[in-house]
DNA sequence: AACCAGGACGTGA
DNA sequence: TCACGTCATGGT
Protein backbone atom coordinates (compact mmCIF):
# COMPACT_ATOMS: atom_id res chain seq x y z
CA UNK A 1 0.00 0.00 0.00
CA UNK A 2 2.49 2.24 -0.58
CA UNK A 3 0.99 5.32 -2.60
CA UNK A 4 3.87 7.46 -2.43
CA UNK A 5 5.80 4.94 -4.67
CA UNK A 6 3.43 4.95 -7.39
CA UNK A 7 3.46 8.90 -6.92
CA UNK A 8 7.10 8.39 -7.52
CA UNK A 9 6.72 6.64 -10.49
CA UNK A 10 4.14 9.27 -12.01
CA UNK A 11 6.33 11.48 -11.36
CA UNK A 12 9.19 9.99 -12.63
CA UNK A 13 7.35 9.79 -15.97
CA UNK A 14 5.82 12.41 -16.51
CA UNK A 15 8.11 15.42 -14.41
CA UNK A 16 6.20 18.35 -12.81
CA UNK A 17 2.34 19.42 -14.30
CA UNK A 18 1.65 22.84 -13.33
CA UNK A 19 -1.60 22.39 -12.35
CA UNK A 20 -4.11 24.23 -12.01
CA UNK A 21 -4.00 25.94 -16.03
CA UNK A 22 -4.92 29.81 -15.83
CA UNK A 23 -5.08 31.65 -18.94
CA UNK A 24 -2.73 34.64 -17.12
CA UNK A 25 0.36 31.82 -17.16
CA UNK A 26 2.63 32.08 -20.30
CA UNK A 27 4.76 29.08 -18.93
CA UNK A 28 3.61 26.65 -21.16
CA UNK A 29 0.74 27.11 -24.85
CA UNK A 30 -1.95 26.04 -22.58
CA UNK A 31 -1.72 27.58 -19.16
CA UNK A 32 0.17 25.01 -17.07
CA UNK A 33 2.98 26.52 -15.09
CA UNK A 34 5.40 22.96 -14.01
CA UNK A 35 7.39 23.92 -10.85
CA UNK A 36 5.66 27.09 -10.35
CA UNK A 37 4.04 26.50 -6.87
CA UNK A 38 3.25 30.05 -5.92
CA UNK A 39 0.29 30.45 -8.81
CA UNK A 40 -2.63 31.93 -8.03
CA UNK A 41 -1.49 34.82 -6.49
CA UNK A 42 -4.49 37.30 -7.50
CA UNK A 43 -8.12 37.55 -7.06
CA UNK A 44 -8.22 36.38 -11.08
CA UNK A 45 -6.70 33.87 -11.34
CA UNK A 46 -8.35 32.52 -7.82
CA UNK A 47 -11.86 32.96 -9.87
CA UNK A 48 -10.52 31.16 -13.01
CA UNK A 49 -9.87 28.07 -11.09
CA UNK A 50 -13.19 28.27 -9.49
CA UNK A 51 -14.43 28.72 -13.33
CA UNK A 52 -13.16 25.57 -14.74
CA UNK A 53 -13.29 23.30 -11.71
CA UNK A 54 -17.20 23.94 -11.95
CA UNK A 55 -17.02 23.91 -16.01
CA UNK A 56 -14.62 20.72 -16.35
CA UNK A 57 -17.49 18.99 -13.96
CA UNK A 58 -17.88 15.34 -16.61
CA UNK A 59 -16.37 17.31 -19.00
CA UNK A 60 -12.97 16.81 -21.60
CA UNK A 61 -10.68 19.76 -20.26
CA UNK A 62 -10.51 20.77 -23.87
CA UNK A 63 -13.84 21.36 -24.30
CA UNK A 64 -13.61 23.84 -21.15
CA UNK A 65 -10.71 25.84 -22.47
CA UNK A 66 -13.02 26.93 -25.29
CA UNK A 67 -15.73 28.06 -23.14
CA UNK A 68 -13.28 29.93 -20.93
CA UNK A 69 -11.36 31.66 -23.80
CA UNK A 70 -15.38 32.78 -25.05
CA UNK A 71 -15.66 33.95 -21.81
CA UNK A 72 -12.51 36.04 -22.39
CA UNK A 73 -13.24 37.50 -25.38
CA UNK A 74 -16.43 38.66 -23.67
CA UNK A 75 -14.85 40.13 -20.83
CA UNK A 76 -16.67 38.19 -18.62
CA UNK A 77 -14.18 36.07 -16.63
CA UNK A 78 -14.68 37.82 -13.63
CA UNK A 79 -17.16 36.72 -10.75
CA UNK A 80 -18.75 40.18 -11.36
CA UNK A 81 -19.15 39.94 -14.76
CA UNK A 82 -20.82 36.47 -14.00
CA UNK A 83 -23.72 38.15 -11.49
CA UNK A 84 -24.47 40.88 -14.12
CA UNK A 85 -24.61 38.66 -17.18
CA UNK A 86 -28.31 36.90 -17.62
CA UNK A 87 -27.80 33.70 -17.23
CA UNK A 88 -29.26 32.63 -20.49
CA UNK A 89 -26.12 34.83 -22.22
CA UNK A 90 -23.52 33.50 -19.53
CA UNK A 91 -25.16 29.97 -20.57
CA UNK A 92 -24.39 30.76 -24.59
CA UNK A 93 -20.89 31.67 -23.14
CA UNK A 94 -20.23 28.23 -21.72
CA UNK A 95 -22.11 26.49 -24.43
CA UNK A 96 -19.15 24.14 -25.38
CA UNK A 97 -18.16 22.67 -21.91
CA UNK A 98 -21.64 21.31 -21.99
CA UNK A 99 -24.18 21.12 -19.10
CA UNK A 100 -24.50 24.82 -20.13
CA UNK A 101 -27.85 25.81 -18.23
CA UNK A 102 -26.67 23.91 -15.34
CA UNK A 103 -23.07 25.24 -15.28
CA UNK A 104 -24.64 28.99 -15.91
CA UNK A 105 -26.93 28.74 -12.65
CA UNK A 106 -23.65 27.33 -10.92
CA UNK A 107 -21.08 30.15 -11.80
CA UNK A 108 -23.95 32.30 -10.55
CA UNK A 109 -24.11 31.27 -7.34
CA UNK A 110 -20.27 30.65 -7.36
CA UNK A 111 -19.68 33.74 -8.21
CA UNK A 112 -22.07 35.35 -5.32
CA UNK A 113 -19.96 32.60 -2.81
CA UNK A 114 -16.02 33.84 -4.19
CA UNK A 115 -16.94 37.58 -3.84
CA UNK A 116 -18.31 37.25 -0.64
CA UNK A 117 -15.32 35.34 0.87
CA UNK A 118 -12.74 37.85 -1.19
CA UNK A 119 -14.25 40.65 0.80
CA UNK A 120 -13.56 39.15 4.28
CA UNK A 121 -10.17 37.92 3.05
CA UNK A 122 -10.90 34.28 4.17
CA UNK A 123 -10.40 31.28 2.97
CA UNK A 124 -13.59 29.09 2.59
CA UNK A 125 -13.83 25.86 4.87
CA UNK A 126 -14.40 22.44 2.53
CA UNK A 127 -18.39 22.41 4.40
CA UNK A 128 -18.77 26.03 3.09
CA UNK A 129 -17.89 25.87 -0.27
CA UNK A 130 -19.91 22.33 -0.52
CA UNK A 131 -22.82 24.41 0.70
CA UNK A 132 -22.75 26.08 -3.06
CA UNK A 133 -25.69 25.02 -5.54
CA UNK A 134 -23.42 22.61 -8.10
CA UNK A 135 -20.41 22.68 -6.01
CA UNK A 136 -19.76 18.57 -5.01
CA UNK A 137 -16.79 17.01 -2.86
CA UNK A 138 -14.47 16.84 -5.74
CA UNK A 139 -15.56 20.43 -7.30
CA UNK A 140 -15.22 21.58 -3.40
CA UNK A 141 -11.70 19.67 -2.79
CA UNK A 142 -10.01 20.87 -6.55
CA UNK A 143 -10.94 24.78 -5.15
CA UNK A 144 -9.68 24.42 -1.29
CA UNK A 145 -6.59 22.75 -3.13
CA UNK A 146 -5.23 24.59 -6.07
CA UNK A 147 -7.29 27.96 -5.61
CA UNK A 148 -6.47 27.74 -1.53
CA UNK A 149 -3.52 25.97 -1.47
CA UNK A 150 -4.77 23.81 1.28
CA UNK A 151 -4.10 20.25 1.54
CA UNK A 152 -7.20 18.29 0.18
CA UNK A 153 -7.00 15.26 -1.42
CA UNK A 154 -8.93 15.34 -5.32
CA UNK A 155 -10.56 11.94 -6.03
CA UNK A 156 -12.07 12.01 -9.45
CA UNK A 157 -12.83 9.10 -11.83
CA UNK A 158 -9.72 8.60 -13.23
CA UNK A 159 -8.47 7.80 -9.39
CA UNK A 160 -11.01 5.50 -9.24
CA UNK A 161 -10.20 3.93 -12.60
CA UNK A 162 -6.32 3.57 -11.96
CA UNK A 163 -6.55 2.31 -8.49
CA UNK A 164 -9.33 -0.18 -8.77
CA UNK A 165 -7.25 -1.32 -11.52
CA UNK A 166 -4.60 -1.67 -9.60
CA UNK A 167 -5.85 -4.03 -6.87
CA UNK A 168 -6.28 -0.78 -4.59
CA UNK A 169 -9.52 -0.09 -4.23
CA UNK A 170 -12.76 -2.40 -5.18
CA UNK A 171 -14.51 -0.19 -7.51
CA UNK A 172 -17.84 0.50 -5.00
CA UNK A 173 -15.95 3.12 -2.83
CA UNK A 174 -17.81 6.30 -1.54
CA UNK A 175 -15.41 9.66 -2.37
CA UNK A 176 -15.07 10.33 1.50
CA UNK A 177 -13.46 6.46 1.58
CA UNK A 178 -10.94 7.04 -1.20
CA UNK A 179 -10.35 10.46 -0.05
CA UNK A 180 -9.44 9.05 3.18
CA UNK A 181 -7.32 5.91 2.00
CA UNK A 182 -5.14 8.94 0.04
CA UNK A 183 -4.89 11.62 2.75
CA UNK A 184 -3.99 8.59 5.64
CA UNK A 185 -1.04 6.98 3.39
CA UNK A 186 0.47 10.18 2.11
CA UNK A 187 2.19 13.08 4.01
CA UNK A 188 -0.35 15.83 4.18
CA UNK A 189 1.57 18.14 1.29
CA UNK A 190 -0.42 20.67 -0.40
CA UNK A 191 2.25 20.29 -3.41
CA UNK A 192 2.42 16.65 -3.62
CA UNK A 193 -1.97 16.43 -3.04
CA UNK A 194 -1.27 19.46 -6.22
CA UNK A 195 0.74 16.90 -8.59
CA UNK A 196 -0.74 13.54 -7.80
CA UNK A 197 -4.08 14.25 -8.95
CA UNK A 198 -2.73 16.41 -11.54
CA UNK A 199 -0.52 13.25 -12.61
CA UNK A 200 -3.19 10.67 -12.19
CA UNK A 201 -5.19 12.64 -14.39
CA UNK A 202 -2.19 12.74 -17.37
CA UNK A 203 -1.43 9.17 -16.71
CA UNK A 204 -5.24 8.26 -17.27
CA UNK A 205 -5.81 10.45 -20.24
CA UNK A 206 -2.98 8.25 -21.72
CA UNK A 207 -3.79 4.78 -20.57
CA UNK A 208 -7.20 4.23 -18.87
CA UNK A 209 -9.84 5.90 -21.73
CA UNK A 210 -10.41 2.57 -22.79
CA UNK A 211 -9.53 -1.35 -21.73
CA UNK A 212 -7.14 -2.87 -21.22
CA UNK A 213 -5.78 -0.95 -18.70
CA UNK A 214 -2.75 -3.73 -18.41
CA UNK A 215 -0.04 -1.25 -19.85
CA UNK A 216 -0.89 1.79 -17.69
CA UNK A 217 -0.85 -0.68 -14.80
CA UNK A 218 2.46 -2.05 -15.62
CA UNK A 219 4.15 1.26 -15.80
CA UNK A 220 2.97 1.80 -12.28
CA UNK A 221 3.87 -1.85 -11.03
CA UNK A 222 6.93 -2.02 -12.85
CA UNK A 223 10.43 -0.63 -11.73
CA UNK A 224 10.32 3.07 -12.05
C1' DA B 1 -20.92 6.60 -35.24
C1' DA B 2 -21.06 5.17 -30.61
C1' DC B 3 -18.65 6.47 -26.74
C1' DC B 4 -16.57 9.27 -23.31
C1' DA B 5 -14.98 13.45 -20.84
C1' DG B 6 -10.70 16.18 -14.62
C1' DG B 7 -19.63 15.50 -11.63
C1' DA B 8 -23.62 17.16 -9.24
C1' DC B 9 -28.39 17.23 -8.23
C1' DG B 10 -33.26 15.50 -7.79
C1' DT B 11 -36.11 11.80 -7.02
C1' DG B 12 -38.10 7.52 -5.40
C1' DA B 13 -37.34 3.54 -3.21
C1' DT C 1 -28.22 5.63 2.21
C1' DC C 2 -28.50 4.00 -2.71
C1' DA C 3 -29.57 3.55 -7.59
C1' DC C 4 -30.88 5.75 -11.36
C1' DG C 5 -32.27 9.57 -14.58
C1' DT C 6 -30.99 14.16 -16.18
C1' DC C 7 -28.06 17.61 -17.87
C1' DA C 8 -25.15 18.48 -23.33
C1' DT C 9 -21.07 19.74 -26.19
C1' DG C 10 -17.04 18.33 -28.86
C1' DG C 11 -13.26 15.04 -29.79
C1' DT C 12 -11.85 10.31 -31.18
Amino acid sequence: MDLLLIYNKLFSLYGPMGWWPLSSSNATENGYHPGDYSLPKTIEDRWEIYVGAILTQNTAWKNVRIAINNLIAAKALSPEATIQLFQNNLAELIKPSGYYNQKAKKLQFAADFFIKYEKRKEIPTRDALLSIWGVGEETADAIRLYAYHQPEFVVDTYTKRIFTSLGYLKGDEKYSDIKKLFEDNLPKETTLFKEFHALIVKHAKEFYSKKPFGVGDQLLNGKG
